[in-house]
DNA sequence: CTGAAAGCGCTAACAG
DNA sequence: CTGTTAGCGCTTTCAG
């Protein structure tokens, strides 16, 4: 392996002036400085990055902490991340290993979070003493972080309201809200839809809300939507979730209640399309019978006709935010502890207008 | 930050007796080694892995080496990576930035690579002068590696086979095959398929394949085949395409040629998904008025119905064995320069059985 | 402008 | 069994 020191020997320099060569740091005289770079090219020379990191205390790499590779909405935001910390000369690096242990290993400038609850599992673990900048991906659920950590939000009860006035606004009156986990989980976008539908159903608001719950799963090892019972009765829950299966599941479960909505508000676009999926094997056509609007704006979209209508939340720009805020987090400017991401209505075939 | 040098002052002995009391490496006392093993957990030490990795000349951490991100066959392989490297202690990484020079400023202690195409740049680019332990998934490509590199490889002829014996077993004599590229391009499907059907069609071969060229693609800038001309002369090509896309323009070209097979393998299940979607927007019905069969095994299979039937290549094994490969290598053992991966038919309904 | 020297945090001989 | 010592490859004062 060639080093500074044999570039410096062969140039006939001491290895400091190398280095400033290198960096372009400090003084070096012109005609020297040219000279070093020729031969550490000729010499096939390239820093080590091990050893500058241990130096310079930067390993210029980011850690995305998250497990749910098969979930594109992470992949989306993962590559906005990319995109953004190869702006600022980081590298971005993907642990699919969901190990919090294994995060003292890694060698890390910072680390993103995908969200609230991994967040705030790794503040109650790992986090208690290892003190790395930590950024989330947050979308306005309830969740108590045992230190600061400074968020790029999505505003879930604005996008709930999209949903909602995009239906609204195409003469649905009645609409459901469909759901991977039971009524009592506090989820943002429940939350969000009971609020704006208080008015219209009251306390019938229940007979509108389609969630699953863990009994009613089939034997899949895949989809274990809580790992355990205390997490269960906190409303947590952890990633790697069927969310299309779930969504089959929920088709089912409207149409054998008669739910009388005239459309659906689903929990993402793969539970979206999911339902659509079941609808159709149940002669339920969309948005004919039943309107869908999916949240997320997944590319996944395209696979199902009709087009699936979605809120779109653009998870490439959340992620170059994360990205943006950790690395100015990094430079010791002061950052926002809560930044938003845009969100915006993508118009397709699911919703029907009615007369 | 808490170092060993702490450590070993409020324990009262030298730094070299806190390293092997912690690595398990030579002799310690075992009274002592039980007093600097709490004190450091009392301190809430934890070693630095960049100073470990600057020491020990290994990172502990692999790259795996894709752009393709959005390729749910790359995630599956990534994601068997993961679990094969968890095991042995290792970390893969991932990085999305298809950027070759930057390679060297990762911290890693070898690399694998997706395929033939993006080995073969890399072995001509900065491969030459930097000689990490490379590691190429393989599929049976024509391609020229400039060094020896071990690969795992996926039988693609036999995956042919595999395709062409499912739709004769099921009565289908006249077979079409369906790919994102021009006839020219010297794909290992192509060939395999020719050979196969060549007895049946002798030079007529061409009325049964269906290709993308570059001048049919629509204006979309995510639909780019190949980004030089000459790359498109070589018959190479760059990832980030847009399979689905193409595969329904595939079904397109299927039927305005009326060609007359009753039977199309696919690229991939992409690419068959897509030719799925056309289809069925034509009023083309599978598998009642023609069969299909996809290459992957993917889980996107589910989004559509009827469920695709096609050839499981499970990329989680071949990126498992990948790791394995790799491993073994910088362990100094002797690895097999090309090692296989194992494939399946997986039954779907998009075949149908003729009489 | 340059080079010697002192580390970054850790490991691994090698005497004691 | 233990501590001293000499690095891993690079950066960065700080005298010259």
């Amino acid at each position: 392996m060639v080093t500074r020191k044999e570039v410096a020997e062969k140039a006939g320099v001491s290895v400091s002036v190398v280095s400033r060569a290198m960096n372009n740091s400090g003084y070096v005289e012109a005609e020297k400085k040219k000279r070093i770079l020729e031969v550490a090219d000729k010499l096939g020379y390239y820093p080590h990055p091990v050893a500058e990191a241990l130096q310079k205390r930067r390993t210029k790499q980011l850690l995305f902490f998250c497990k749910d590779l098969r979930n594109s909405f992470y992949i989306d935001m993962y590559q906005g991340m990319v995109e953004a910390a190869r702006k600022r000369d980081y590298m971005m690096v993907f642990n699919g290993s969901m190990d919090f242990e294994k995060i003292r290993d890694a060698m890390i400038d910072g680390i993103i979070m995908p969200n609230e609850v991994v967040t705030q599992h790794y503040l109650d673990t790992v986090g208690r003493n290892y003190r790395l900048p930590v950024i989330a991906a947050s979308y306005g659920n309830p969740a108590r972080f045992s230190r600061a950590v400074p968020r790029v939000e999505i505003d879930m009860e604005k996008v709930m309201e999209l949903a909602v006035r995009e239906l609204r606004a195409n003469g649905h009156k009645r609409l459901a809200l469909a759901m991977p986990y039971p009524f009592r989980t506090m989820d943002v976008r429940r939350l969000a839809f009971c609020s704006l539908m208080e008015e219209v159903y009251g306390n019938r608001i229940k007979d509108y809300y389609i969630g699953i719950h863990r009994e009613e799963l089939p034997e899949d090892p895949r989809i274990l939507a809580f790992q355990e019972d205390e997490d269960r009765e906190s409303g947590m829950y952890l990633p790697e979730e069927d969310f299309f299966g779930k969504g089959e599941l929920a088709a089912q479960l409207f149409a054998e209640r008669k739910i009388d909505a005239t459309a659906v508000v689903a929990f993402n676009d793969e539970f979206a399309l999911g339902m659509c999926k079941r609808f159709h094997a149940l002669g339920i056509q969309v948005p004919r019978d039943i309107s869908l609007i999916g949240i997320d704006g997944s590319s996944a979209r395209k696979y199902r006709d009709p087009c699936l209508t979605s809120v779109g939340l653009f998870p490439e720009k959340q992620g170059a935010r994360c990205v943006d805020t950790l690395l100015d987090m990094l430079e010791g400017k002061k950052v926002k502890y809560v930044s938003g991401s845009p969100i915006k209505l993508i118009k397709g075939d699911s919703v029907r207008k009615l007369e």
